[in-house]
DNA sequence: TCATTCACG
DNA sequence: ACGTACGTGAATGAG
């Protein structure tokens, strides 16, 4: 049998207040009503063991009733406030209890629970309403009966309308006349002077309703029949007012009611956050749930302190207790960030610095906290962080757990690892987004200080949760090793290199910018000639309408919105028209120029005459880095024109090199290691060419026999070997026949047949495990290894394939950065690491350090990780980039 | 904001 | 039959 509980929370919260001594916890926030309402509800769902259960709550400062009445409730006090202060905190307790809440914007609890009960009433269920308030009297009936909170909060009485006949004679409804005549100074209502509880019941008992009362003053006599006659109004509007309106729009399901038993998971951490200890023994969750340091606060019942100068010796003392930190900086670019303030979670508090006040001396205790490399710090993208402070004058070291690089781990492919999602996947109490905060793109501002305040702690507190959630799960997967000895050391690393930065030789950069623009200006001027009109050479569309339609030559290849005019096509259009190549020419000297002289000279910081690229530690799926304002990794290197852009890239000190470093071959390297192919690793242990040594094997000639289309074809096989190769992908590569592509792949996996083996089994296990791992344990998903879409599934194949080596090589470069930094620092060495480039690292070495530093990045980089055959890396210098080849 | 193009490993 | 090589970031035009 189903049976609702309906509790009138503001007025069952009151009367705990009221009733309870004040109670409050170690971190001086007053719990009493609290305390009381949970001790009662309880009790309640003990003895009555409700299916359903909802606390009402009103809500809205206007109710309807205000509009009849202007003074309605009027006369009654203000809430004080150490009681408006528990409200939140009770809201958060019933959710994590899992006990159903509902408000109404403009109705109080009373209307709500009056318009349930009603509907419930009618579909014959059995309704208990909780409250104080003897009004509620009136929903009595045949189903519901009324628990009327007496004293205290436990000692109720309940009402159905047998009893309420008992005690006044009365049936439900004529409770309603009742006040109507005797009205209710704590409402404000008037109902009619002189007329108490005693003259009231005789008075129904005579007439039976206000109605009938009025229409028999003639009855009566005296002072009485005077009181009613002048008062009719007054009483029927009282009537009005007390009658409990019970027809408010329900969007609530009876689903949405019920009751499932107490959340045990979530009730006993909320309990012990409250400090409520005896109600965690009666429900003996002690045990399940202790009061645990790392358990998250709940999002709206945060006890923050928004620090002033004052508060900053409590905080500065608090600081051993500080476990978790969040910096909240404005815009993408941490080297040009704003900090906006930061906040610091302890177990009991949560703390709000403004960023102005982080430079006054009061708080040298925290900015020493925050440059000390021993004081373990949690938080979200510390590397930012640190950067952004950096360029405040505020040093930062200590990073402990990064949960934006943790979540990265646990899940490369995740894009946008914000902290509201992150705590919405590890169902914590929601975080507003900062969208939500502070707005998006132009409309972005930060908000008043209370707001900024809440919003900054929250994230913190989001951070505090998540860590110990997240150390489980790496631990789970097999990398907490991964985190802690690779990415988080890492993170420190990158940050000094971006720090340091490489000079950007301006002049040398506006010189090539000149050159770049005199060959521009020509070629364009050439092909408005041929073209026999101006028009947007930038544009693709126009372009397209030149080449194709104007000129009539063939279509290669559509896009979705038109022609395309890659360099794929014009290079097939070549032989038809001159235009073509110049095309083809604007384009290369375009793209330096936009990208490379003009997009570099933007980035050059004018405090330090350098770039300061921002290494991003959470975006490729594979486990590189990627690079950013400026991107410094594809900075080019096939073609001498762009090759010279180098040129600028030179040592922040005279007589210095810039040295770079690069592995030789490391992805096929690490593929005969994973593989255990013995022709492979037979190839790298004798280190031979290994395109040469590809195409002897596949073609089955002797090295000398190999020529340079051999070589090219055995390239582009190894190339789409480490993609996940397909003999169309192969096809297109080489610009052959898919039949000839995959003739290529038949006689390279017979050759290679460890290979073969390989990827057969790399697919076999994602499919089975559902991700492929790294020699490291780095981990990714692949969720479209199983789809029955042909390219959904092909797709997930090949990365399958090229993950495991690509991601192995990205381990192993990150591995060597470690190393190359410890090297660095042990030998005192002041050489700088500078920039990586995927397989390569670049230095900028002094005069006298040339030499070892020579010998020791090899060395370094080839010890990083011992495989089964040998890691090689190539140096070089000079005095620039360009010359360091 | 999306699509196209092109720079890198 | 299906119709793409793996991983990135920046500039530009179009809607």
């Amino acid at each position: 049998m189903d049976k609702l509980i309906l509790i009138d929370g503001n007025n069952v919260i009151y009367r705990a207040f009221f009733a309870m001594p004040p109670l409050t916890n170690t971190a001086g926030q007053q719990t009493n009503a609290v305390y009381g309402f949970t001790t009662m509800l309880l009790r309640l769902i003990e003895e009555h063991k409700p299916t359903h259960l909802i606390v009402a709550f009103d809500a809205g400062k206007v109710t309807f009733r205000h509009e009849g009445y202007q003074e309605y409730k009027g006369g009654r006090q203000k809430t004080p406030p150490e009681l408006s202060e528990q409200f939140p905190l009770l809201k958060g307790l019933l959710r994590d209890l899992g006990v159903p809440q509902f408000e109404i914007e403009n109705f109080e609890a009373d209307d709500i629970i009056g318009s349930i009960s009603r509907q419930a009433d009618e579909a014959g269920r059995q309704v208990m309403i909780v409250s104080g308030d003897k009004d509620m009297l009136q929903l009595a009936s045949e189903h519901t009966t009324i628990a009327l909170i007496r004293k205290g909060v436990t000692d109720i009485e309940l009402y159905g309308p047998e009893q309420i006949r008992e005690k006044y004679d009365l049936t439900p409804q004529q409770i309603i006349d009742l006040k109507g005549l005797m009205g209710d100074a704590s409402d404000n209502i008037p109902g009619v002077p002189g007329v108490g509880e005693k003259t009231a019941l005789k008075l129904l008992a005579q007439f039976g309703s206000v109605e009938g009362v009025i229409a028999g003053t003639g009855e009566l006599k005296g002072k009485m029949k005077e009181k009613l006659e002048t008062h009719a109004d007054d009483a029927i509007m009282s009537k009005k007012l007390a009658t409990i309106y019970r027809e408010v729009p329900l969007t609530h399901s009876w689903e949405d009611m019920a009751f499932h038993g107490l959340k045990k998971d979530t009730a006993g951490p909320a309990l012990a956050k409250l400090e409520f200890k005896s109600l965690l023994e009666r429900l003996s969750l002690s045990g399940s749930a202790p009061v645990n340091e790392e358990t998250a606060p709940k999002a709206d019942d945060l006890d923050i302190v928004i620090a002033g100068e004052p508060e900053l010796e409590e905080l500065t003392a608090a600081l051993t207790d500080v476990k978790a930190l969040h910096v909240e900086t404005s815009g993408e670019n941490p080297h040009r960030s704003e900090v906006i303030g930061l906040a610091l979670s302890t177990p009991q508090r949560h703390y709000f610095v403004p960023f102005e006040l982080l430079k006054l001396s009061a708080a040298a205790g925290l900015r020493d906290w925050l440059a000390d490399e021993h004081a373990p710090k949690n938080g979200y993208d510390l590397h930012r962080t640190d950067l952004a402070l950096h360029w405040q004058g505020i040093p930062f070291a200590g990073a402990a757990h990064d949960v934006q690089l943790a979540a990265y781990l646990l899940d490369p492919t995740e894009a946008n690892q914000n902290l509201s999602d992150l705590v919405a996947k590890y169902r914590l109490p929601r975080l507003a987004p900062d969208e939500e905060v502070f707005g998006k793109g132009a409309k972005y501002k930060v908000p008043e200080l209370n707001i900024l305040g809440a919003h900054v702690t929250a994230k913190c507190a989001a951070v505090l949760g998540l860590v110990p959630k997240q150390e489980k799960d790496l631990t789970d997967t097999a990398m907490s090793g991964l985190f802690h000895d690779l990415e988080m050391p890492l993170s420190r690393i990158l940050a000094d290199m971006e720090k340091q930065g490489i000079v950007v030789n301006m002049d040398g950069l506006k010189e090539l910018g000149r050159e770049f623009e005199s060959t521009i200006s020509g070629l364009v001027e050439q092909i408005y000639e041929i073209a026999g009109t101006e028009f947007n050479l930038n544009s693709t569309k126009q372009l397209g309408e030149i080449l194709f339609d104007k000129l009539g030559l063939p279509v290669i290849k559509k896009t979705k919105t038109g022609y395309s005019t890659d360099a794929e096509v014009l290079e097939k259009l070549e032989p038809y028209h001159e235009i073509v190549q110049k095309i083809l020419q604007y384009r290369t000297l375009a793209k330096l120029q936009s990208t490379y002289v003009e997009g570099l000279l933007k980035e050059i910081a004018p405090s330090t005459g350098k770039v300061h690229t921002f290494y991003r530690q959470t975006i490729a799926a594979t486990g590189r880095l990627s690079s950013q304002f400026p991107n410094l990794q594809n900075i080019p290197i096939r073609l001498e024109e762009g090759r010279k852009i180098r040129k600028v890239f030179v040592p922040s000190e005279p007589g210095w090199s810039i040295l770079a470093a690069d592995y030789s071959q490391i992805e096929l390297r690490v593929l005969a290691h994973i593989s255990d192919d013995a022709r492979l690793k037979d190839a790298f242990l004798h280190d031979m060419d290994i395109h040469t040594k590809t195409a002897m094997d596949v073609f089955g000639v002797p090295a000398e026999a190999v020529d340079a289309n051999m070589r090219r074809s055995a390239k582009a096989v190894n190339f789409g070997i480490v993609y996940g190769i397909s003999d169309y992908g192969l096809s297109q590569n080489l610009n052959i026949t898919r039949k000839e592509a995959g003739r290529f792949i038949e006689q390279y996996f017979e050759v290679f047949q460890g290979v073969r083996r390989y990827m057969d089994e790399i697919v076999r296990e994602a499919r089975k495990a559902g991700y492929v791992t790294t020699l490291l344990e780095r981990r990714r998903y692949l969720p479209e290894i199983n789809a029955s879409n042909f390219n959904l599934r092909s797709f997930a194949e090949r990365t399958a394939m090229n993950t495991p080596i690509q991601g192995t090589a990205a381990d192993i470069i990150k591995l060597a950065m470690i190393h190359m930094d410890r090297a660095l620092f042990e030998r005192k060495l002041k050489s700088r690491m500078l920039l990586q480039v995927h397989d390569e690292l670049v230095f900028e070495v002094p005069e006298d350090e040339l030499e070892t530093m020579k010998k020791l990045v090899p060395e370094v980089m080839e010890g990083a990780l011992k495989l089964s055959v040998p890691l090689k890396a190539e140096v070089s210098y000079g005095s620039n980039w360009y010359e360091a080849k």
